[in-house]
DNA sequence: CACTTTAATTCAGTTGTCAAAATAAATTTT
DNA sequence: AAAATTTATTTTGACAACTGAATTAAAGTG
């Protein structure tokens, strides 16, 4: 049975010469962006700089930057900055350029249970306005769906004076499966259809092209435009929430493997025959961690009854008021989940050795489980011990961090 | 303390105005190989193409095809192939381009504890020669080391009847902590210094230019090259010999990871405070699957003395009879370090999403640890339950295999 | 034998980039 | 103040890589 599978590397010596070596690389993989590209993420990428800088760091000819850079501004994308101040410095003054706020603009959308929100950005990423709107039910029909974009975005363009006709590209990210190259939403809890090939029929509603994620994707992307993972090649993003996701840049670009919805840290196994999970499974990390893990502990240990409490979020307050009060019986409760995440947070280290991790979801959340505690237990458990401990960066994020993240998708 | 540490993503936004937002993309990053040389692997991976095939491949005009491969041609790495042998058809026969195997040479060597082994190869990836020669002890001094290397590839040009000058490059694997990129040796088993840049050192003994690397990631490159590994993007090689390591492909090239010295992947926690691992700490990984865990088991469960046997393969070759002539507890050992393996190959597939896990190691190995019950139950612990099952291979490979990585390491 | 089909080559033309010279705009030196 | 220096940007001619269309080559088909 099983040997059927074991195959000699070893041997196949003989075959090798007619079927070649090397792996197949089965794409053309343009990596390489036109120049063009290239010179206008730079100088997003940097707020503003001078033409000079730009050819130094990509390393072309200054003649060329001229050549782009005048096509770049005739287009109406870039703009020589006016005032450029600077200190006393010899020779001509640099002329720095800049991102042309006014030229488009795109929209980032994170649609949830309780309400969806949308911002507008100008392509140099700063917000020009903000909107929300209330989703109808924990679950809609894809129809509805549709309906509460569309209202969502006539709210935008209201708030901000624009017209349909001034925006580029949307980006929207939501809970669930989601397969982001086809656009295509597996299953989501906030949507009742599966196997809905959302993005295209946003698209055709909207009229817009249309990038379509996981929430928690857009929270890596939002980290790598916008926040810590600026200038890191490589880290990786944990949020907890309802449950536990992961998000991972390799290489300067968002990871999404290779076959199926993506990472899914919180069913990671951080037990054997451990404690329950939703999923049915046993010892996943988020039987430890999640918010419905801490409350069944909670339940089991006063005898509460989980339904008697009128909503999870203030069950846990509860319980951790207690423990802050002194009550033994809920820190013990906080602590072990704590040394769970330090468990989950030591295997992504120890199989990714990314340059930093980013811990990102509510405040509150972090509050209850030590983040001291956890970190220095993660680094007691890396190997070797006399590495440099990875760093490990905590972010609580405003509501409009998902929809921004949404909006680098769109760019 | 903690709280320092948490900042609000959200309301950064008026910073941004000028600090721009993108990815700060610090890497020239010219992944752009020249067009030659993407030709070339071309052919090389096919075995052998005619000119028209490469120009569809790679989406580029047949004129370019012509000027590119007669440039190689008479550089004398590529040769039209005479029969090319083809079915009934119209049109002007292709004429089929393969890699001239005469061309150019390139050497692979494995260093272990017991005996180096070393193999010459075309640039087609066909082994011409291999030869051993045996470690003089298990540690060495990097005099010694570099003499016994020297020795090693005077015997391989002895047996293939070449010179030092038809060699163009060789590539080294050792055991260990390595720094790929600069060349240094910061801890193995097989060395007494620590930090040694052993890579300048021996490309000044051999007079050649010389690659150096952790031999997981040889075996990686191998799979890559030569085996299952071909034709994916993303895979995760798993190997179980002294240690449990990984190996890791992305986007069609190795991952060496960040920060440090690579995926340990035997030193992931399954199990919090679990078992006592020689690293020293508590549920690693290698504390369930690793030989001396095995024997560490057998020990307690029938009062042997570990060091009364005369070696550890012997031993667990003894206690695996015995579980196969029926002896309950023996059969629990390998039981148990096969689910603990399933967890952390469940974690991969969790963390990772790869096309295709491949263990790689000794075939012994393998037939310990039931095989099917090990892939049964990863399959039962990923999440979501419907998704297609990650296939794992399995690869049972002769001494070679890691210096072809070597080799493939040099090319 | 003319015609079709497919592969490979030739060649003029386009494109993108660079190196070097020229120009521009400031500061420092004389 | 004029000249020299320094740095940024633009202009220019040259070059190398690649493409597209036409051409040649080598087979099979009717």
């Amino acid at each position: 049975m099983a040997s059927e599978l074991i195959r000699d590397l070893g041997s196949e010596g003989s075959k090798l010469v007619s079927s070649g070596c090397g792996p197949l690389l089965a794409l053309p993989q343009d990596d390489t962006r036109p120049l063009r590209q290239q010179v206008f993420e730079q100088v997003r990428a940097n707020g503003q700089m001078p033409r000079m800088d730009v050819a130094r760091k990509l390393n072309i000819s200054p003649g060329s930057v001229t050549t782009i850079t005048s096509d770049l501004i005739a287009r109406g994308l870039l703009q020589e900055v006016e005032d450029s101040q600077r200190g006393p410095s010899r020779g001509r003054p640099p002329i720095a350029l800049r991102v042309a706020p006014q030229s488009r603009f795109v929209v980032g959308m994170k649609l949830s249970d309780e309400r969806h929100t949308a911002v507008l950005l100008d392509l140099a990423g700063t917000i020009i306005a903000e909107a929300h709107v209330a989703s109808a039910s924990l679950r809609q029909s894809t129809e509805d769906m549709l309906t509460e974009v569309s209202s969502l975005m006539d709210r935008l363009l209201q708030k901000s004076g624009r017209v349909m006709s001034d925006i580029s590209a949307v980006g929207i990210g939501l809970p669930g499966l989601v397969d982001a190259s086809l656009g295509i939403v597996k299953w989501s809890p906030v949507m009742l259809d599966t196997d809905m090939p959302l993005r295209d029929l946003l698209s055709k509603t909207l009229g817009l092209p249309v990038s379509l994620d996981n929430d928690t994707n857009l929270l890596t992307l939002a980290e790598l435009w916008f926040g810590a993972g600026r200038g890191i090649s490589n880290f990786a993003v944990v949020t907890i929430e309802r449950g536990v996701g992961m998000g991972l840049v390799l290489n300067n670009r968002l990871f999404r493997g290779a076959l199926g919805p993506g990472m899914e840290l919180g069913h990671t196994k951080v037990q054997l025959d451990g404690a329950l999970c939703r999923c049915g499974q046993r010892g996943c990390l988020e039987a430890y961690v999640a918010d419905y893990a801490i409350i069944r502990e909670a339940g089991t240990a006063f005898e509460r009854d989980p339904r008697a409490e009128s909503s999870a979020v203030s069950m846990i307050e509860t319980l951790y008021d207690e423990a802050n009060a002194g009550n033994e019986a809920a820190l013990a409760i906080f602590n072990r989940a704590g040394r769970f995440l330090s468990v989950g947070l030591a295997n992504i280290v120890q199989l990714f050795d990314p340059e930093r991790i980013i811990l990102s979801g509510e405040r509150m959340r972090y509050d209850y489980l030590n983040v001291d505690d956890v970190l220095s237990e993660m680094n007691s458990m890396i190997l070797p011990a006399g590495r440099a401990p990875t760093p490990v960066d905590i972010h609580a994020w405003g509501g409009s961090v998902w929809a921004k993240g949404a909006a680098a998708l769109a760019l």
